[in-house]
DNA sequence: GCCGTTTTCGGCCCGACTGTTTTCAGTCG
C-alpha cells in the first residue's frame, strides 16, 4: 500500500525569535484540533484547540509583541497550557511534546475525515482493528468485507462508506460563495413552488455570505399534514443526483448541475486565476461537481426561530443559547422558552412554552438585542455590539458609484473604453476607474501588460471622453490608472512621470515566486515601500489567493493596515482594495473592521476584465458587510466629483 | 484545554438522522 509522507511540524526559518508567525501558529493550533479528534482526546479539549485557532485568527495585536509582554494568557480562550506552548514556539522555535501526537496520526487519516458520514471514532475503530490508513487502505477493507465484520458496523455503513470515498472524489468540498448561491437560490425557488410550502428561504452560510459555502441550508414553512407530500416533491425535484436520508423535519439530497435548465454561468476569468483553478479541465469540473443540500420543514408559526438556527454560524448559535440559559431560558430551533416549563418535553412539544417570534427581530429582541444582519453571525463581537445597540449601518450594492480597478482591450479585457463606460453608465455608476496592467506583468511568456507609451495614449482618449461627457451635462467620467506590478525589492512598474500623470495607480504583487519564498517581515517591509511611494493609491489583490486555488503569499497585513492608516492620517489617501471576482474575495473580510479602525478607506473592485464582470462588485459589496462596513468607509461610495478632487491632489 | 461577582472543580449548546442496536453511539450542522 503506497505509504504518505509523515506529518511534520513547522520548522523555522529564522535563527532568532520570533520564530514563528501569528498565522503560523493558528494552522498548527488548528492542525492539533484535528489530530486530537482522531485519538481518544476529549472533544472539549479539541474545541480549546479550534478556540484558539480561530481567536489567534482575528487577534490584532502582533502576537510577539504580546508574549514579550507576557500577556498571552489575558487572551480570553487562550489560557496556561496553549498560551505555553505559542511562547515556547516563538521563543525557542520548538513545539514541545506535540511531535509524539504527529508520530501517532497517519496523514491518510486526515484525508479519510473528508469522507461524508465518517468522523473521528469511527475512522480510529478501523485503524486499530483493521490497520487502516489511508482512503485507498479503505477502499480495500470494504471491498473485503472487513468493514461490516466490526463491531458497530454492518452492510450498510460499509456500503456508505464506499459511496462516500466516490462522492468526496468527484465533490471536493466547498464551493466558492458564486456557485453556492447559484445552487442555492435555485433550489430555494423550487421549494418555494411546492404545494404546501408557504414559505421557504434559503439559510446557512449561504445566507451569512461566507466567501465558500459547505451544503445549502433551506428552511421550509410546512403544517405537519403536509410534510409527507412535501417530502415527496423535493425527492422529485429535478437536479437531485441522490437522496441521502429523508426524516419527519428534513430531507437530505446531493444536487448537481442539471437543476440550472439553461447551464451554468461561469462568466470570464482572467489567465492567472484560470489557471490556478484548474485550467481548461475547470469547467468541467465546476460543472460535474454537486453539493449537498438539506431542506428543514417545520410549521410556519416556528419558522423565524428554525431560520435563525439554522442561519447559524454555530459560534454565534452557542452565544445566542448562553444568552438565553443566563434568563433561565432554553433556546432551540423550535422556540425560546423557560425551562422549567419546557422540563423534559422535547422538539416541537416544548415549543408550546415558547415566546412568540414573527420574525427573527423578535427573538432577538427577546433576548434584549437588536436584530443582527446574517453577513455579521460570526461570533466576532456583533453580540456585544447588539446589545449595546452599536451595530453599524451596513453598507448596500446600491451605495456605490463606480469601482476603480478594471481592464479593457489594452490589457488582458475583452471590452473597449467605450464599451466598458457605457456598462457602467447602465449601472447608474458616477464613475468608472480604468487599471490596465502594466508592462511587467506576462503570462506564459507573453506580455498582457501595457507599454508606457500605449498607456498614455489611453489617458488622451479618456481625456477627450471624459469632455464629451461633461459638455453633454452627464456626471460621469473614467479615472485613469494603472494596475501597476509591485516588484520583489518593493518598486513600482513604470517610471515616475508615467505613474504621475495617472489618476490612481493600483499596486499588486503578480510575480508570487519572488515572494512565497521568503520570510513574512521581508515580505511586509517590501510592501510597505511600495505604499510609500507618492503615486500609489491603492493596494490591490493584497494576499494574491485564489479561493480554492492557492494561498496567498506570507506577509503581516496588519502591519501593512497600520502604515497605510499612518499615511492616511497625514493626508495622503491609501486605500485597501476588496477585490470583487468571487475567485478573490481579498482583502479578507475579517480584517475590514481593522483597516476601517486604523483610518485606511476600503474600496471595492470588480477587477473586471469584460462588462458583465462590473456586476462582481456585488460579492465585494457581501464581504465588506461581513466585515462590518458602512458606505462610509468606502472609498466607492464617494460622489464622482468628490473623487476626482482627491486623485488630482 | 479553558473558565469562574455563587465555583479552582465540574461544567462546557442542542437536536435530527442513521445504522446499529434492544436503549444507544457516531456524525452532522
Amino acid at each position: 500500500m503506497e505509504k504518505t509522507s509523515a506529518l511534520r511540524l513547522p520548522v523555522s526559518r529564522r535563527d532568532e525569535p520570533p520564530h514563528f508567525s501569528k498565522a503560523q501558529v493558528a494552522d498548527l493550533l488548528e492542525q492539533v484540533g484535528i489530530l486530537l479528534q482522531l485519538t481518544d482526546a476529549n472533544v472539549f479539549r479539541v474545541r480549546a484547540y479550534q478556540n484558539a485557532s480561530r481567536i489567534l485568527g482575528s487577534l490584532e495585536d502582533d502576537l510577539w509583541d504580546v508574549i514579550q509582554e507576557g500577556n498571552i494568557t489575558d487572551v480570553k480562550g487562550i489560557g496556561k497550557g496553549i498560551g505555553g506552548l505559542i511562547t515556547e514556539a516563538l521563543t525557542e522555535g520548538t513545539w514541545g511534546e506535540l511531535q509524539s501526537l504527529y508520530d501517532e496520526i497517519e496523514p491518510g487519516m486526515i484525508e479519510m475525515l473528508g469522507i461524508p458520514g465518517l468522523g473521528p471514532k469511527r475512522i480510529k475503530v478501523m485503524h486499530d482493528e483493521l490497520g487502516v490508513e489511508s482512503i485507498a487502505d479503505l477502499s480495500a477493507a470494504c471491498e473485503s468485507g472487513a468493514v461490516a465484520d466490526l463491531d458497530g458496523f454492518g452492510e450498510k455503513s460499509q456500503q456508505k462508506l464506499l459511496d462516500g470515498i466516490e462522492l468526496l472524489a468527484r465533490f471536493k468540498g466547498r464551493r466558492r460563495l458564486n456557485v453556492g448561491l447559484l445552487y442555492g437560490e435555485a433550489f430555494e425557488a423550487q421549494v418555494a413552488n411546492i404545494p404546501g410550502v408557504s414559505r421557504a428561504q434559503l439559510a446557512g452560510s449561504a445566507r451569512r455570505r461566507r466567501e465558500t459555502i459547505g451544503d445549502i441550508d433551506v428552511v421550509a414553512a410546512v403544517e405537519p399534514d403536509d410534510v409527507e407530500a412535501v417530502s415527496e416533491a423535493i425527492r422529485s425535484l429535478p437536479g437531485i443526483a441522490e437522496v441521502k436520508g429523508a426524516g419527519e423535519s428534513k430531507v437530505s439530497v446531493i444536487l448537481e448541475a442539471s437543476l440550472f435548465e439553461s447551464g451554468m454561468d461561469l462568466g470570464t476569468l482572467d489567465g492567472g486565476v484560470f489557471d490556478a483553478v484548474g485550467g481548461d479541465d475547470y469547467p468541467d469540473m465546476e460543472t460535474s461537481g454537486t453539493i449537498e443540500a438539506q431542506v428543514r420543514m417545520v410549521p410556519a408559526k416556528v419558522f423565524a426561530y428554525t431560520l435563525a438556527y439554522f442561519t447559524g454560524s454555530k459560534e454565534h448559535n452557542i452565544r445566542m443559547r448562553q444568552l438565553a440559559i443566563d434568563r433561565g431560558l432554553r433556546l432551540n430551533e423550535f422556540g425560546l422558552f423557560p425551562e422549567e416549563e419546557a422540563g423534559d418535553l422535547k422538539g416541537l412539544e416544548a415549543a408550546e412554552f415558547s415566546l412568540e417570534a414573527a420574525d427573527e427581530e423578535d427573538i432577538y429582541r427577546h433576548l434584549e438585542l437588536s436584530w443582527v444582519p446574517p453577513e455579521m453571525r460570526e461570533d466576532m463581537g456583533e453580540i456585544e455590539a447588539a446589545a449595546a445597540g452599536e451595530l453599524p449601518e451596513l453598507v448596500k450594492p446600491t451605495d456605490l458609484r463606480g469601482s476603480f480597478h478594471n481592464h479593457t482591450t489594452l490589457s488582458d479585457g475583452v471590452a473597449t473604453l467605450e464599451q466598458m463606460a457605457r456598462a457602467a453608465m447602465q449601472l447608474d455608476w458616477e464613475f468608472l476607474g480604468i487599471s490596465d496592467h502594466s508592462q511587467l506583468l506576462n503570462i506564459g511568456g507573453r506580455q498582457i501588460g501595457a507599454d508606457a507609451e500605449d498607456m498614455l495614449a489611453q489617458g488622451e482618449q479618456i481625456r477627450v471622453l471624459n469632455e464629451g461627457w461633461e459638455d453633454a451635462g452627464k456626471d460621469f467620467r473614467l479615472f485613469h490608472g494603472a494596475e501597476c506590478d509591485i516588484l520583489p525589492d518593493g518598486s513600482l512598474d513604470y517610471d515616475d512621470a508615467t505613474r504621475k500623470a495617472l489618476s490612481h495607480v493600483v499596486g499588486s504583487v503578480h510575480q508570487l515566486a519572488g515572494w512565497n519564498n521568503r520570510d513574512e517581515q521581508e515580505n511586509t517591509e517590501a510592501l510597505i515601500r511600495a505604499i510609500e511611494d507618492p503615486t500609489f493609491t491603492i493596494l490591490g489583490h493584497p494576499t494574491g489567493r485564489i479561493l480554492q486555488g492557492r494561498d496567498g503569499f506570507p506577509f503581516d497585513l496588519h502591519q501593512v493596515l497600520r502604515r497605510m492608516g499612518e499615511l492616511n492620517a497625514e493626508g495622503t489617501l491609501k486605500s485597501v482594495e476588496i477585490n470583487a471576482s468571487p475567485y478573490r474575495l481579498d482583502l479578507d473580510w475579517r480584517f475590514c473592521r481593522f483597516a476601517r479602525d486604523q483610518g485606511v478607506p476600503v474600496c471595492i473592485n470588480p477587477d473586471a476584465h469584460d462588462i458583465r464582470g462590473l456586476r462582481d462588485v456585488w460579492f465585494g459589496v457581501q464581504m465588506a458587510r461581513k466585515g462590518w462596513l458602512a458606505a462610509e468607509d468606502i472609498l466607492n461610495c464617494r460622489s464622482g466629483s468628490q473623487l476626482e478632487n482627491q486623485f488630482s491632489n
